[in-house]
DNA sequence: TCCCGAAGTTCGATTTAAATG
DNA sequence: GCATTTAAATCGAACTTCGGG
């Protein structure tokens, strides 16, 4: 071989043999060692150390793939995020990466786009990598049966973060979204809020209906009347319309309606944020004349002028609740035991900012 | 049901050897057809066709571990963020994976936290996972000179998006601060701006030279004057607060010195929100009293209120760069050539919104 | 039976060298 | 020599089994 070539060789990898020849023991015994393998328990101190000198000496690493083959376990999990851009995703992101840093797992994110093609491509190509496990991140996505038969199928841990999903063999975490629009109403009622409009939720989306049952739950027990004029709801289609430019949108069809309000609730922050800007355009002063509550705070929501008022999923929690989740099912799967499906539910917290004043 | 049952029999793995046995031929035959190797020329249509029929039909799909630790490649590629929850990472986040997705890589992301020792544990077990290349986005981080180090050892081709990196011996894609600040500058100054206020960047960011650059040569080829007194930098330390907290105060100082201004150029869009929740704050309307112009283009520019004029960074195209960068780099390799460094400089774009307008 | 260490097999695919007609 | 196919070696670590003290 021309030395050019050779001379690219990157630094000869130093196998497990090149460790046993070094320290005069076997690969057997350097495996067992370096492996902390419970056989280990019967080696004396002194041959651990220096089997552990000479490795490190030689700057030894394990071949991950070796290991993986063997051993059948490749220390990575799946996290399939249905659209990267959504400002939703990326605190749940953190809590998930941070979770599975700990566990000195490594996570293989993909971003699915919202296209059926490439959740099956991407689903199939974690499962040759051998993950572990799956974390699904819906937002807005249609959940189709078939995505979900399809995530079944793959018979690893599974869990889908953010999107209630009582029925299906498949984990879930979710935040409480009947108390969040609950507590949500309380404020802006507890403001002095009498006249308020609503933007409602996609039937589809499995979040509308349990935070509207808490708005008509509050109404009721506050004896607040919910006025039928003052609710519109978002398209079912997530593709048409982003939600930003449909509560834009709708927030202009109910000023159009000329039923006066005092508040907002929208059904989440890009909502609010489009509803701000129609109220804004029509001259409308936010929190002065009219006040305005999202739902999540996402990111940008601190940020926004006036910064806006909200009700916080704990998102990082959540992330990271979804790879304790996955965890205990991985450790399951080890003992041969099943693992069984669990459903969490967080409590949100609301986060009063500039957006929402008292009513006089 | 019998037939849903049938369609997924596979719970021991089919290897390679189960296709050969059903098939008739032996695993090396198999082997040469599935994975397309040169010899396949020789092996006539017929048993071809035969093999990937078994193939298909007993659901083969190889095991990615046993064919990476044979073939020494993983189809990985390592891509390392500094701050996920920055919304300037997104954009070029799914530039990165939109590409990758092409190639049929698969990302391995890790967050690093701006945290050292992240840094290190990352780079190591995605050495470990002996990933292809690396894909390094540096926002905010004080780029350390011994980081730069550790990831040249690595002897992987490696990118980083976002810094300016001319000297060193990793690839680099950036956008022309120069050109963008002057483009910004440009902007206000025909909207008839004079008294403009500027903050710019911190010293430690290689992008604040090269953008205060590009504004300082406008200014002179326009005869602009550049008042001393309407100029702030951010601070040095992006621990101590963040680019939003600091556009605030900065403008706040600004504003407290009584120089007048009616246009205010940020270093970013995160100051320039900032700046103009100061701005709000101190009962100055945006756009009407004072424009503002930001550069980036992140996410919540859009949905801001006003909605942000500002100088976008093509970020998804600098993502599908990097990794442009980085496959080449791959092939190089691969062939046994050199791969050296190539620093790509993409040109920004100007995205008129609403916060800024002409002043009469 | 306990302790210490090693030989040899296995994981599943790729690849080299060689055997057929 | 040619087209076609394959046995056997290999990648690097982990595990099973075994032997001697």
């Amino acid at each position: 071989m021309p030395a050019a070539a050779r001379d690219y060789e990157p630094v000869a990898m130093v196998t497990i043999r090149d460790v046993a020849k070094k320290s005069g023991f076997s690969p057997t015994t350097v495996s067992i060692v370096l492996s902390n393998a419970p056989l280990a328990r019967y080696i004396p101190a002194e041959t651990k150390q220096r089997i552990e000198k000479v490795a490190k000496r030689l700057g030894y690493r394990p071949n991950s793939f070796a290991r993986a083959l063997r051993s059948r376990r490749s220390h990575a999990v799946g996290v399939m995020v249905f659209d990267m851009t959504d400002p939703y995703c990326t605190l749940i992101l953190r809590g998930i990466e941070s979770s599975l840093y700990q566990a000195s797992y490594l996570p293989i994110l993909t971003d699915v786009h919202n296209e059926r093609s490439r959740f099956e491509r991407y689903l199939e190509m974690l499962l040759d990598r051998r993950v572990e496990a799956l974390i699904v991140l819906a937002n807005w996505l249609f959940l189709d049966i078939n995505l979900l038969a399809d995530l079944e199928k793959s018979r690893i841990p599974t869990v889908m973060i953010g999107r209630e999903l009582r029925a299906e063999a498949i984990s879930s975490v979710v935040v409480d979204n009947e108390l969040g629009a609950r507590t949500a109403l309380d404020h802006l009622y507890s403001l002095g809020h009498r006249k308020i409009a609503f933007i409602r939720g996609p039937k589809m989306l499995t979040d509308s209906a349990p935070r509207w049952k808490g708005i008509r739950s509050f109404a009721h027990s506050a004896g607040l009347e919910l006025d039928a004029e003052l609710i519109v709801d978002l398209p079912e289609s997530p593709q048409a319309l982003s939600s930003f430019e449909a509560g834009y949108q709708l927030t202009e069809e109910l000023l159009l309606r000329k039923r006066p309000f005092t508040a907002l609730l929208a059904f989440d922050d890009m909502t609010a944020f489009g509803a701000i800007r129609a109220l804004s355009k029509a001259g409308i002063r936010v929190p002065e004349q009219c006040s305005v509550i999202g739902f999540d705070d996402v990111g940008p929501a601190a940020l926004y002028t006036p910064s806006l008022t909200t009700v916080r999923q704990p998102m990082e929690a959540m992330g990271s609740m979804g790879v304790s989740v996955i965890l205990d099912g991985i450790n399951r799967a080890l003992e041969k035991k099943e693992f069984d499906t669990v459903h969490h539910k967080l409590a949100p917290e609301l986060v009063v900012r500039e957006s929402t004043r008292a009513q006089q």
